[in-house]
RNA sequence: GGGCCCGUAGCUCAGCAAGGUAGAGCGACGGCCUCUUAAGCCGUGGGUCGAGGGUUCGAAUCCCUCCGGGCCCGCCA
C-alpha cells in the first residue's frame, strides 16, 4: 500500500507537468520529435518581472520535457504587430499620437539603438533572457505575418468567422466579434491597426474590407480616419484579433504547452475553443498562473518609470535568485517588490547548501524537490562547487559602513575577520557589488545636521584633539572616554552623538577600529563640518 | 456579471505540486567582548494553521460549504 514515492526527473513541479505533457502527447498520438513551448513576450511597454516570468516557466517545462529524453524547444514570441495602447509611464507624452499604431511601426523612443519601439521593448526582455541562460527561438510577429506562417489558418478563420464570433460570444459573452472579422488591419491611409473594423470577408480574393471608423482603447476613444480599403489578409498588413491568435500560433507553429497568467484565461479559453473547433487541432497542454504584482511604496528608479524591471532585480541580486523567485511556486499571487531580494539571496544560498550536502534534509522527496529546484534556477547547469554564503543583511550593514573608496577591501577584511571566507571566497565580488548599489540606491545617509549642545560641541572639539594624537584604533576608543570623563558626560550619550554624526545612526560599529578603517582624517573632517553646521 | 488566489506566531510570510512530528525573518525577552557600543553571535517564549463538515490509519496540505481579504477579465492586448 505504501509504496516508496517514484521521484520523477529532479522532483519538481515542472518534472511533473513535463512528464503529464508527454502522456498526453502519446494519447493524442502526435509526433514526440519536436516538443514546443510558447510565450508571448509584451513588446508595448517595459518588460516586467512578470513578463520575465511568462518566459522562463514555458522554457522550464521545455528543460524538463528534455530530461525526459525527448527534444524541446522554448519559443519566445514577441507580440510587436499589437497596437499601442497606452503611453508607458516614464516615456514622453508625445508618444501619444503613436496610440493605436504597430508598435513595431512605432520609431525607437530612446533613439536609433532599435528599429522600433517594440523592438527596444523585447530587447530589453531578451536580454534578461540572456543573462538568465535562457535558450529560445525568438520570433516577431510582425515577421511572422509578413512571411505568411499564419495564413492557411488566418484563412480557414476568415472562412468561419461567424463561428469564431459565436464561439467567443459563448464563452466569455463578448459581442463584437458577431458583427466583425476577428482581424484588424492596418488602415492603409493613417498606419493604426486598432481604429479599423473588418466587417466582410471575401474569400476568392482573401481580402477584408474594412473601415477606419475608431475605437476605444483603455477607456479612450481613438478616432478612426474614415478611410475604407481593403486587404488581403494573407500580405501581413494586419493581425489575427488575440481572441483567435493564439490557436492559429498553436497549430501553425506546433506548440505543445503553454503556460499563461491569469490575465488572459479568458482569451485562452477561447482559443482552445477556436484551435479544435474551426482549425481541427487540440490546442497545447495549459497551466494557469497568477499575476505578479508591483508592492507600492518604494521608488525603484525614476527612467524606468517604477516598473520593476529584471534589469532592477539584477542592480541587487543574481540572475539565479530572480529565478527562484519566479520557480518556486505556480499558484498564489505574489506581490514583489526590491525588498525581497534579500530573502530570495540567502534562500538560494539555503538550496545551494542543500544541493552540495553541507545540510541534510532526511525525506528523500523533499530532498529532491529542494535540490530539483536549486538546478531549475541555475537552468540544469549548476556550478561545480558552492559559492560563499553570506547573509545578505550583513553586506549591506557592511557596506553601509565601509569607507568610502575602499569599500571591496574593508567589507572583505570584516568577513575574514567574522570567519566567514574560510571555505573559498567565490562570487563575493558580485555579492559584494550587489550590496553596494543596494545602499547606494535606497540607504543614502540622510544625515540630518547633528545638533549640538555646548557642552557635546567642547566634547567633540576635544575629541578632535585626541584623534590626532593618537595611533591606531585602541588610542581612539581610549580617546572617547577619556573626553566623556574629562567633562563628566555620558560615555553612552556620547557615543551616540558620534555615530550619529559619523553614521546617521544613533549605534555602530566599534568606534576605534572604525575611525582606523575610514582613515582618522575623515573621522575628523566630519566631526569638524559637524561643529561648523552648529 | 464571470474567473482565480489568499487566510499559518505580535508583524511579514514560507510550507500545500505528490497528505506523514508546525517553520523562517523581523519584533519581544535572556545571554555572549568591556574603559558602557554586539548593525554580530547564541538562546527563550510565542500558533484551536479563518470556521465547519468530508475523505484517510494520518490533513496546514485533498474535497465540499460558509466567513473574511485581495486580484484578474468584461468587447483591447
Amino acid at each position: 500500500m505504501v509504496s516508496p514515492p517514484e521521484i520523477i526527473g529532479h522532483g519538481t513541479w515542472y518534472d511533473k507537468a513535463a512528464k503529464e505533457l508527454i502522456e498526453r502527447e502519446l494519447r493524442l498520438g502526435r509526433s514526440l520529435d519536436l516538443i514546443r513551448t510558447e510565450s508571448g513576450l509584451g513588446a508595448s511597454g517595459f518588460p516586467h518581472i512578470g513578463s520575465l516570468g511568462d518566459c522562463i516557466r514555458n522554457y522550464a517545462i521545455a528543460l524538463a520535457v528534455e530530461e525526459q529524453g525527448y527534444k524541446a524547444e522554448y519559443i519566445a514570441f514577441s507580440d510587436d504587430k499589437d497596437g499601442l495602447r497606452k503611453v508607458p509611464a516614464g516615456l514622453p507624452k508625445e508618444l501619444e499620437k503613436w496610440l493605436g499604431y504597430p508598435v513595431s511601426d512605432i520609431p525607437d523612443p530612446f533613439g536609433r539603438c532599435h528599429e522600433s519601439f517594440g523592438d527596444h521593448m523585447s530587447s530589453l526582455l531578451l536580454e534578461a533572457l540572456d543573462v538568465i541562460g535562457v535558450e529560445y527561438r525568438f520570433m516577431s510577429g510582425a515577421r511572422v505575418y509578413r512571411q505568411g506562417l499564419l495564413n492557411r489558418e488566418i484563412i480557414e478563420i476568415m472562412e468561419n468567422a461567424e463561428r469564431a464570433g459565436r464561439i467567443i460570444y459563448e464563452e466569455i459573452g463578448q459581442t463584437k466579434f458577431l458583427n466583425s472579422l476577428p482581424y484588424f488591419p492596418v488602415c492603409e491611409n493613417c498606419g493604426r491597426i486598432y481604429t479599423t473594423n473588418a466587417y466582410k470577408y471575401l474569400p476568392d480574393e482573401r481580402k477584408v474590407l474594412y473601415r477606419c471608423e475608431g475605437m476605444e482603447v483603455k477607456g479612450r476613444w481613438l478616432e478612426g480616419c474614415g478611410y475604407e480599403g481593403e486587404v488581403d489578409v494573407t500580405a501581413g498588413e494586419g493581425k489575427l484579433s488575440w481572441k483567435v491568435e493564439f490557436a492559429a500560433r498553436w497549430k501553425a507553429l506546433d506548440i505543445r504547452f503553454e503556460a499563461y497568467g491569469k490575465d488572459i484565461a479568458d482569451s485562452v479559453k477561447v482559443n482552445d475553443r477556436i484551435c479544435r473547433e474551426i482549425l481541427g487541432h487540440e490546442p497545447p497542454m495549459h497551466v494557469q498562473y497568477e499575476m505578479f504584482l508591483d508592492k507600492g511604496g518604494r521608488k525603484i528608479s525614476k527612467s524606468a518609470g517604477n516598473v520593476f524591471t529584471p534589469q532592477v532585480w539584477f542592480r541587487y541580486g543574481s540572475p539565479q535568485s530572480l529565478n527562484l523567485l519566479l520557480l518556486k511556486r505556480f499558484i498564489g499571487t505574489r506581490s514583489v517588490g526590491v525588498e525581497d531580494i534579500p530573502v530570495y539571496m540567502d534562500e538560494l544560498d539555503r538550496l545551494e547548501d542543500i544541493y552540495f550536502n553541507r545540510v541534510n534534509i532526511e525525506d528523500p522527496k523533499e530532498r529532491a524537490k529542494l535540490r530539483g529546484l536549486y538546478e531549475y534556477c541555475w537552468l540544469l547547469k549548476p556550478p561545480k562547487e558552492p559559492s560563499v554564503h553570506i547573509p545578505y543583511r550583513l553586506l549591506v550593514n557592511l557596506a553601509r559602513v565601509a569607507p568610502e573608496g575602499r569599500e571591496e577591501e574593508y567589507i572583505r577584511e570584516k568577513l575574514s575577520e567574522y570567519g566567514y571566507l574560510k571555505r573559498g571566497a567565490r562570487g563575493l565580488e558580485e555579492r559584494i557589488r550587489y550590496a553596494l548599489n543596494w545602499v547606494r540606491d535606497f540607504e543614502e545617509p540622510v544625515r540630518k545636521p547633528v545638533e549640538l549642545s555646548a557642552e557635546e560641541a567642547e566634547a567633540v572639539r576635544r575629541l578632535i584633539g585626541e584623534l590626532r594624537r593618537g595611533r591606531g584604533a585602541d588610542d581612539y576608543q581610549s580617546a572617547v572616554f577619556k573626553v566623556a570623563r574629562s567633562l563628566g558626560l555620558s560615555p553612552r550619550r556620547f557615543f551616540r552623538t558620534l555615530y550619529l554624526i559619523l553614521l546617521g545612526e544613533p549605534q555602530g560599529p566599534r568606534f576605534g577600529p572604525y575611525v582606523e578603517a575610514i582613515g582618522v582624517e575623515n573621522a575628523i573632517g566630519e566631526l569638524e563640518r559637524a561643529l561648523e553646521g552648529d
